[in-house]
DNA sequence: ATTTTAACATACATATTTGTTTGTATAATT
DNA sequence: AATTATACAAACAAATATGTATGTTAAAAT
């Protein structure tokens, strides 16, 4: 039964999908490696050909899935004189967009979220802080950017703009993975995002016309 | 051995304390009855007298830490003529504060982000769901009350408000309890609240002044 | 055409965890 | 004072998962 290197190359691909459905059904630690070989059409064999264990099987899974696109980030940052809010904005929408339709990241980020991290699966939590943190800087970055040529409004500052946006993020995605995608992510992150940016910007004279005018008490 | 009625009580609780801190350190799956007997003093035949098994054991834990205060809420909500936003905004921090120095609730929390549920803590996630929905339903409608009073900001609504709140605090919660703590949640959170609330509220002719106007492009 | 080796399947040995059963000392009951 | 039921400990049985060792087949290599 000794098959072509591509056909090999398959059946890892068909183990991975198998371990990250098995992983999102399960969670990680309840499902077992002859669950994963069984719906992957092998046996444990196969498996311990390819993976040296559960966790590096887990590793390979993390490491199968690209993150998010921080050299867009980092490039939008670089345009110069455009509206940065506006590109960051755009940014976040679009990586809700595309989390809301691509069911293997969700998936993944389910997986991550929900898994207990044991001492073996560390390097998985350190290095998503990693990533969490090379993110947010370049988020602050923006938006020190668009501080200092005057597009935040005073009530906000760099950091703590990043941070309102990045908790706001973070709690929508995990409410819609964690709780069974009971809402609309695409339209009601849109909408928030679109609420929480206009907060950023700086108030302008016409904008306070609508408003009703309340005197100091 | 036959122990007093309190004596009993008293393993019962410390088979609690110890599975408390043995879930928070290893995770509910990774976590053996034997670790937690060995961290009670006992052995796992006093944990199978006073539970069925490690499900049921997880479940009194959970259900031993009293969620947060809701009737707080709707007490503040009832109470006329007063500043809505503020007794929100209030409420929030001092939620943030009650988390940031109560270190049982801390591990509780974390278990529950961060355990697998499988089939049989379902009951868990589903309770957990109830009892955030309650929780929203009573923010949602103490920002009714503020927007009816007009001191909602014309860009939020009630709905819209209390999503953008509840996932700020998701976010930040989760954050500082899944990333081992790294800030001072009651200060960050305070800041970030502050900010928030600020954009909240309407905007008033005096607070136009000292932001520069820009005109529009 | 042989030989070798990659890619598994199968079988086995072991460790781990769980659930249950039995034993037992003592508090509570009568 | 004798009995009973409680609150466990200790022992046991069974299931489960893991890791490894061995077998097998066909693709490569020679």
């Amino acid at each position: 039964m000794r098959r072509t290197k591509a056909e090999a190359e398959e059946t890892r691909s068909n183990i991975l999908s198998a371990a990250e459905r098995l992983f999102y059904e399960k969670g990680v630690s309840n499902a077992t490696l002859e669950d994963v070989a069984k719906a992957a059409g092998v046996t444990r064999g196969a498996i311990y050909w390819h993976f040296s264990n559960k966790t590096d099987l887990f590793l390979a899974l993390y490491n199968s899935v690209q993150m998010p696109q921080e050299d867009m980030l980092a490039r939008e940052i670089e345009e110069p004189g455009s509206d940065v809010l506006g590109n960051i904005e755009k940014l976040t929408v679009d990586w809700l967009d595309e989390l809301a339709s691509d069911e293997h990241r969700q998936r993944i980020f389910t997986i991550l979220l929900r898994c207990d991290y044991s001492e073996d699966l560390m390097p998985v939590l350190e290095r998503q802080q990693e990533v969490d943190d090379r993110h947010a800087a370049l988020l602050e970055n923006a938006f020190a950017k668009a501080s200092s040529e005057g597009y935040l409004d005073a009530n906000w500052t760099p950091r703590s703009a990043t941070k309102a946006l990045w908790w706001m993020m973070g709690g929508l995605c995990s409410e819609w993975l964690l709780f069974g995608r009971r809402f609309d992510l695409a339209a009601e992150g849109k909408d928030g995002l679109k609420r929480l940016f206009a907060g950023f910007r700086p108030v302008t004279i016409d904008m306070v016309g609508s408003a009703e005018v309340h005197s100091m008490t």
